[in-house]
DNA sequence: TTGGAATTGAAACGGCAGTTTGGACCGAAT
DNA sequence: ATTCGGTCCAAACTGCCGTTTCAATTCCAA
C-alpha cells in the first residue's frame, strides 16, 4: 500500500471518529465524513467496503486506544483500593467532557452505543470483550461477597458501566433549561466525586439478597 | 369534527406509540405508521400538520397518561417513606419491560428521548416539566440536607432519573453474549431490587461536600 | 337534495442516504 | 516508453425519507 493511499485511509478514520463521536454511526453520512477528510465519497467504500466497514475500524482504534491511553487499564484495577477504582472509573468518563481529547471523543462515541447499540458493535462485543465493562465487572467483584451470582454481577456491572452515561450524553443540555447548571471544570470535577460517592455507597451497602439472608428483609 | 375523521387521528397516534416506542422518533417513519393505522401517507400531514406535530401529540398523550396511570404520583411521593418511594420509581420504569402494557411504550419513548433528545422533546421540557425528572427531583430532596445546593439536588436527580435507564434501552441485549441472563419476571424483581437497593444506599451517604464539611474530605 | 367544507387517496416531488460505475491519474516494474 | 495495478474522482444509481399536490370522495348543514 502506498503512502497517499495510507493518508486518505488514516484521515478517514480520523474525520470518521469526530463526526461518529458527534451523531452516532447512523446519524453519521459518510458525505459528511468524506468531505471533513477532503476525500471522494468513493473513498469509503474503496478503503473500507461499507460505511460499516469504516465503523468497525473506528470501533477497533477506539476500544483499542481508550483500553491503553487511560487512567484505569484492566492490570491496575487489582492493585488499587476499590473506593479508588470506582472514582478512576467515573473519572475516566467524566474527565474528558470538557476537553476535545481523543478520549473524550471515543467516550461519546461509547455513549452512543449504549444507548442503541450498532449492528457493528453488538457483532463486536459478542465476539471481543469490551474493556468497559470488563473493568466494570472487576470492581464490582471486588465488592460482591464470594457466594454472589452471576446475574448480580453482570447487573451491577451493567449499572456500574451506566453511571455516567446520563451526564455524558445530557452534557450540552445541562446547561439549558430545566437544568440551567452552570458547567465548567469545577463542575465536572464536583460531578466526578458526586457520581462516584454514590457509586461507592451503592456498591458497599449489601444486596437484598444478602439482607434477606441475615433475616433482615 | 367528524366521527371518521377521529378515528383515523386516533388510530394514527395509536400507532405512532407502537413505532415510536420501538425505533424511536428519527427512526421511525410516516409510512410505517400510515400503513399500520390503514391510512394514508399523506393523513400525518394532514391531521397534525408533519410528523413532528404528531410526535408532539404522542409526547403530550405519552406523559399525560405516564403521570396519571402510574404508581408514584408528584402527590403521593411525600407520603410515603422515601425508600418506598425509590423503590416505586424504579419499579414503574422496569416492571413494563416484560408486559406489552401501554406504560411499558411510555417508558421506551422516554428511553429514546434520554439517549438523543429530539427537537420537540427538548422544546417540550424546556416549557412544561417533565414528570420523571420532577418525581426524582422531590425523593432526592428527601434525603438532602436543607443546605444541598441546586447544582448538587439536579444532579442527583439526572442521576436518579437514569438508574434503570441502562437496563430499560439495553433490555433484549441482556440475554445475549457477553451477558446471557436467563430474562423471566423472576429476573426483573430481583433487578427491582436490586436496583432500588443500590439507589437507596447511594442517596442515604452522605454527599462528599458533608463529609469535607465535616472534616472527612 | 344539494352545495361546500372536510377528509381521503394515489402519485409525484425534492432531498439525503449508501453504494456503484467507469474513466482519469499516478508511480513503479517491465 | 509502455504497461499495469493501485488510487482517486465526478457522476449517477437505487432506495427511503417527509412532504405536497390535486382529484375523488365523504360528510353535514342548509
Amino acid at each position: 500500500m502506498s503512502r497517499p493511499s495510507e493518508l486518505t485511509r488514516h484521515s478517514l478514520i480520523e474525520e470518521a471518529i469526530n463526526v461518529f463521536a458527534a451523531k452516532g454511526f447512523a446519524g453519521g453520512s459518510v458525505r459528511a465524513i468524506t468531505k471533513k477528510a477532503k476525500a471522494n465519497q468513493a473513498a469509503i467504500n474503496y478503503h473500507f467496503g461499507s460505511k460499516e466497514g469504516l465503523y468497525r475500524e473506528v470501533l477497533k482504534v477506539s476500544i483499542e486506544a481508550f483500553s491503553e491511553k487511560t487512567l484505569l487499564h484492566a492490570g491496575t484495577v487489582e492493585n488499587l483500593p476499590r473506593e479508588e477504582a470506582v472514582r478512576l472509573f467515573v473519572r475516566q468518563q467524566l474527565q474528558p467532557l470538557l476537553s476535545n481529547s481523543r478520549v473524550s471523543r471515543y467516550v461519546r462515541i461509547f455513549a452512543w452505543e449504549t444507548l442503541s447499540p450498532s449492528r457493528v458493535f453488538q457483532d463486536y462485543v459478542a465476539s471481543e470483550q469490551v474493556p468497559m465493562l470488563v473493568l466494570a465487572e472487576k470492581i464490582v467483584r471486588r465488592y460482591a461477597p464470594a457466594d454472589a451470582s452471576r446475574e448480580e454481577i453482570m447487573v451491577k456491572a451493567i449499572w456500574l458501566a451506566n453511571q455516567s452515561g446520563a451526564f455524558v450524553r445530557n452534557f450540552a443540555s445541562l446547561s439549558r433549561p430545566p437544568v440551567s447548571l452552570s458547567v465548567d471544570q469545577g463542575f465536572v470535577e464536583r460531578l466526578i466525586d458526586t457520581i462516584a460517592a454514590l457509586a461507592i455507597a451503592a456498591l458497599s451497602a449489601p444486596s437484598p439478597r444478602e439482607r434477606s439472608q441475615r433475616g433482615e428483609g
